[in-house]
This record gives C-alpha cells, structure tokens and sequence, in this order.
DNA sequence: ACGCTAACCGAAACCGGTTTCGGTGCACAA
DNA sequence: TTGTGCACCGAAACCGGTTTCGGTTAGCGT
C-alpha cells in the first residue's frame, strides 16, 4: 500500500490545521475541542501517521531506549540465558513502548568506549548491565556519569545502585546442604575466575555450606577454571586425580558442570551415582545432558522483566537504591545428584543403562 | 567526572564560534580553515563532546538502526543461536556505527503491527528478519511498504529480497548420504510444521537423498510435530512404535534431535548404535548430549555479519536482489551416527558404558 | 450594549544537530 | 589603486516533532 511515512505537516495540511494543533490534538491535550480532536484522530489513522520517533524523543529530552551490554566472555556456551534476558527486557519496555538496545564490545576497554558513547550521544535513557566483575569499572563509570543504570548481578559494594541478583551464596549453601543430606562429605567446587562478582558469591556460599555442615573447607577441593565447558572438564579432572577425590561436586554454571560430567564420564564414572554434580543456571538444555544435570534453576525472562521495570522507575526518578532485589534459586533435581556412592571400588561400574 | 552531557551549542560558545561552523568544523568540510578545526577537535574531545545521535540522524534522514525480529517460538529452547546472531549482526553494525534494535512480539499479528511501528516511526533504517514462513505475511508488508530488510532464512519466491540462507535441502541430502553411506536404508525423518519455509526445505532435501539413494519415501517414515525437544520425542516415539523402524533418523533442528535422543534412550536403544540421529543447527550444547549430537553445523555469528553487512548495502541503494547468500552446513560428526545396527534384536543392549 | 472569561487554535521558540547560502576580509593580479 | 577571487565563517532554513505563549472568537452575565 503506502509507503512513504505521513508526517504531522502533511497530516497538518490535509487537515487544514497547524502542526502544533494535530500535535496538541493527538496528545490529549486539553485545548483541542472535543470535535477536531476526534476528526484528527480519524485523519491520523487513515493516512497510518506514526509521529517520527527520533523526533518525538528529542523534543521530549527522552531516548526512550535502554542499552544492554551484551556479556563479553570468549568463546564459551555462556550465553544461553541472553535471549531469555532480552526477551523479558523487551516486555516490560514494550508496555511503554520504550525501545530495546544491544550493544556489545570487543574487548573491556571498548566496553568502557561503548558506555561514554552509549551515555553522552543520547541514545539511551539507560543501561543494563550483566555479570558485574567484583570491582567493575563499568559500574564506576556509571556512577561519576550520574547515569541510569540496573545491574544484572550485584558486587560488594551494592548498596547505591539497583540492582537484581539471583543470591547465589544461598543457593549454593542450599546445593551443599541437599549433597549433605545424602551423605556426602567430601564436596568440591568448580569456579570460574573470581573477578566476576558471581563466582565469588557462590565461592562464599559453598564455603558457608561446608562450615554450616561441620565440614573443614579443602583448598585442594577448590578450583577455579576458565568459564567455559572445557574449563569445567579441566579442572574436574584435577579434583578426580587428588589422593583423595571428591564424591560431589558443586559448579558454579550448568556450562561448567556440563564439562564436569565429561570428565566423569572419560573416567567411566557415572555422574549422579559415582560423582554426584550440581550446576547452576538452570538450563533447559541440563534435561538432555548426559544424564540430566541436576542445578540451581532461576526464571531468566522474570529477571529481564523486573530489570526493565526497575530501570524505567529509577529513569523517571526513582533513588536507584530502593531497587534491590534478590531472587531464591530454585534446586531442580534431574539426575546427577545421588546419594553417596561408598565401598566398592570407583572402577567398579554399574551396568545399568541409564534411561532418561 | 562530568555528567550531562555538552551540546555543540555550548561547545560553540566556549570556542566563540557559531554552531554551524563547529558542526562543519567537525566533520571535515573544505570551508573551514584547518586552524580552526584543529582548534575545534581539541575542545571538542577535551569537553568530551559526542554528538546527540537522536538530532544528528534526524536531521540528516537515517535512523542508522537496524532492527532484529525476535523469533517467537513457543517456550522452546529454539532461541540459543539468537545470541551468536546478535553478536555477528552488532559487529557488522558497529564497523559503520550503527545501532542494533531488537524487537519481539507476542502474537503473529502483533509482529505485523511492531514492523507497522517500526517502520512508519523512522525508528530502523532496515529490518532483519529471521525464519520466515512459506508464505510470511511479514514479508509481504515489508515489500508492500518498500522498506529496506533481509531474510535469515529463505521462502519459495525468494527472487525479489535480500537473504542468507544455509542451504537446508542441500544439508539433509548430506546427511542422508552420509547414513546410507554407513549402510542405512530405513531413515526417517522428524520435522516441524511445514509452514515454516525451513522445514519443508529440509523436508525436500530429505525425500531428494532418499530418492537419489534409490530408496522409497515412506510417508509413515516423515513425522512432524511441534517444534521442540518434546515434539522430537513425540515423533520419535511414533517412529519407534512402527512395524518396521528406522535405523536412523534426521531431525530438522539439533533441538527435536535432543527429543528423538531421549525417545530412544527411553526404550533401552542407544543413538548412534541401534539407531543413528543427525540434528541440524550445529549447537554447542551437542557436544554435552547423551551421547554427544551428530549434526550439520553453521557459522551463526557469520550470518549475523553478513546479514548485516547486506542490509546497510541495500539501505544505501543496493538492488535487494544483488544479495543473496547460500551457505552449506557442514556434517559435524560426534557419536549419534553409527552403522546399520543389524542382527541381534534390538531389546540385546550393549553394555558398555559410552564415554565421551 | 458592554465587558469578561473561557474555549480554541495559531505563532513562535525549542530540542540538537546538518546543510545551503551569503557576506566579509584579505591576498592577489591588473 | 581598484577590481577580482578565494578562504573563511555566520545567518538562515531544515529535519519532525513538543510546548509555551498570545490572540480571536464566542458565550455569558449584567
């Protein structure tokens, strides 16, 4: 049909009014009688009008549009929880008919660039923010700039910006404690590098587990990897050639526990009966794993929902600090936890197949 | 540091110039004394100026935005190349410095109305849109309103836009070939509704492989279902319910291909011994499934790049027809192909413990 | 009949840039 | 010395909206 977009001036002069009127009109405004109102109404949706959004949002002082920085983290399955975050985002901001933004960065510095570029050229009333490392120049960016900003995560220093967290030292004292109901003691971790806030939260969680179990906390028993399912299956690896091995393992991402049942497994262990594992995420994909990856599950589209939410408040004026929320994992039992496996030899396998 | 951000018209009057001047000062116009422009860049990035871009793209007439159509598939995990997608799509974007809009809708009508938005509000420049169905009403908008857009993804009468496709028919031809290679000749195959166009596509390449092999197309050998790690499992379990089964299966996606494995896993069979599954879509998570996911594998980020690389092309005039894009998938294989399991009833298992 | 007020719309300014068009001042040639 | 031309910058118009401010007109009371 058409093509061209109709702007207010044309819109205007079919109408023999005065751009501001049709504007005025449009808005509700209550200067406009209840006659042209009505008759631009209908003259607007006949030629399809759609006020130009660059416009609009110029003249109002307001992008109307929040950034998200995509999470930057090699080349890893690290990003299965994206879509899902966006999708949410998406939500809320559609209610109001804000615009959604992506943005991701080549490298930390660049991710720096992107900020002031993102913050100063006005493009955005806003930004959200993913896995905040544990002393984030991003976040003290955002500070000196004064501007908006959510953070999906949370660091030490929490208590002046808004944030959403999934509290992953509770979880991770909950994982610790089912392991503990079914006998285990000796219990491991897998981490990812602790510069991301994250690691060190579940890190502590797992630690407060074992203390609150009466269980010494191992050094050896920790071990940090690369954040990705081959530094999962690496450190794995080392835990399963100590003298004295774990019979469970906590991971700090459903990816890294994925490597960690490929290690089990290289050994011709079995995952959940020999060598119980704990992942966290909550990945729809741990269902088809081999077997089933028992974790930590946590609802990602609420996450973007509530961060949109939060973000706009905060833009109309909100104090960010009245935005913290904190959100409980959920542990969702699939096949990977069992109870302690004692006697027998680790090389003695069980020859039951196992059927999802 | 600093916090709001400076207008041209302040950084104009901290200079003693004009507004204009400074503007033509900073993108490199002949009529402005190379003193004076060097005097103008030195403020500018000492004031740390960055141009609005709401104002600057008003006034020269391009968004400089590209907006991604979500696709909306039910709950499924359909979305986990979306990411990488985004990824490839924001780098091309980002050479040329220009925005990535995501946008995702609730309903197939509510997706025409967001492109109605989108387009008519001088918010996009182009338009990206991925699975398009055999006869996409999407399309037929975008062509009606001559707006500038790429396919990811291809339909019958593809003749007249710009795509990137991965040649499906040409993958599932592979992928039979390579199981009547290994001695298969009762392969079946388990798609998604045919009217997304991919799926009759890989539909197609199927019953070619089969025919080109000289074997017969046995319709209760094609079983379609919902499009997710469930409906492979439905249309697994149907398969595996016939008379005469296969001894191998191709699955339209890599997500119904987790489905079939969890449909034979659950009758004590073992993929890629007793029957052979080959997926599509190259998932990383396929390394970790049990066991490890056969599957035909594409470069998503590089279809992001290219896809975006094609639509600025044809934002800036390119005939959309100029560009069009053909991909081959490539076997990527892991363990779900195996020989034609002959003999021995398939209730014999084997015991052996898989191990990755 | 007059004034006052309220209803309604247009004029003007603005948001923050870009781009075209003129006009000044200087160097240069005649 | 006087034109001529060029280098350089400012004035003005524009992109497509919003919002404040004035000015008519009509309706009302007196």
């Amino acid at each position: 049909m058409s093509n061209k977009p109709v702007s207010l001036k044309v819109l205007a002069a079919h109408l023999g009014l005065t751009v501001p009127t049709v504007s005025r009109a449009l808005n509700g405004y209550a200067d406009i009688s209840p006659a042209t109102r009505e008759r631009v109404r209908r003259a607007a949706d006949e030629l399809g009008y759609r006020p130009n959004q660059n416009a609009r949002r110029l003249s109002i002082g307001n992008p109307e549009t929040v950034g998200y920085l995509m999470p930057r983290i090699g080349q890893s399955i690290a990003q299965p929880f994206v879509a899902q975050l966006l999708q949410g985002l998406g939500e809320a901001l559609g209610k109001r008919h804000w615009d959604l933004l992506v943005s991701h960065a080549e490298s930390a510095s660049d991710e720096l660039a992107q900020i002031e570029k993102l913050t100063r050229s006005g493009r955005v009333s806003g930004l959200v923010i993913s896995r905040p490392l544990r002393n984030d120049p991003r976040l003290q960016l955002l500070q000196d700039l004064k501007f908006p900003f959510v953070v999906h995560g949370r660091t030490g220093s929490s208590t002046d910006y808004a944030w959403y967290d999934v509290d992953g030292e509770d979880a991770f004292v909950t994982s610790v404690n089912h392991l503990v109901g079914l006998g285990h003691s000796r219990i491991a971790f897998v981490g990812s590098p602790l510069q991301f806030q994250f690691a060190q939260d579940r890190l502590i969680g797992y630690e407060r587990g074992m203390v609150v179990n009466g269980l010494t906390v191992d050094k050896d028993l920790i071990q940090i990897a690369e954040f990705s399912d081959d530094g999962g299956e690496a450190a794995t690896n080392i835990l399963l050639d100590l003298p004295q091995p774990p019979t469970a393992i906590v991971c700090v991402s459903d990816t890294m526990a994925l490597g960690a049942l490929a290690a089990i497994r290289g050994r011709g262990l079995r995952p959940g009966v020999h060598v119980s594992v704990i992942g966290y995420d909550g990945l729809q994909f741990g269902n088809h794993s081999n077997p089933p990856l028992t974790t930590m599950a946590q609802p990602q589209a609420h996450a973007g929902r509530r961060l949109g939410d939060m973000l706009m408040a905060i833009i109309d004026g909100d104090k960010p600090s009245k935005h913290q929320e904190l959100q409980r994992a959920q542990l969702l039992r699939r096949m990977t936890d069992g109870p302690m496996h004692t006697a027998a030899d680790q090389k003695l396998v069980s020859t039951r197949e196992e059927t999802t």
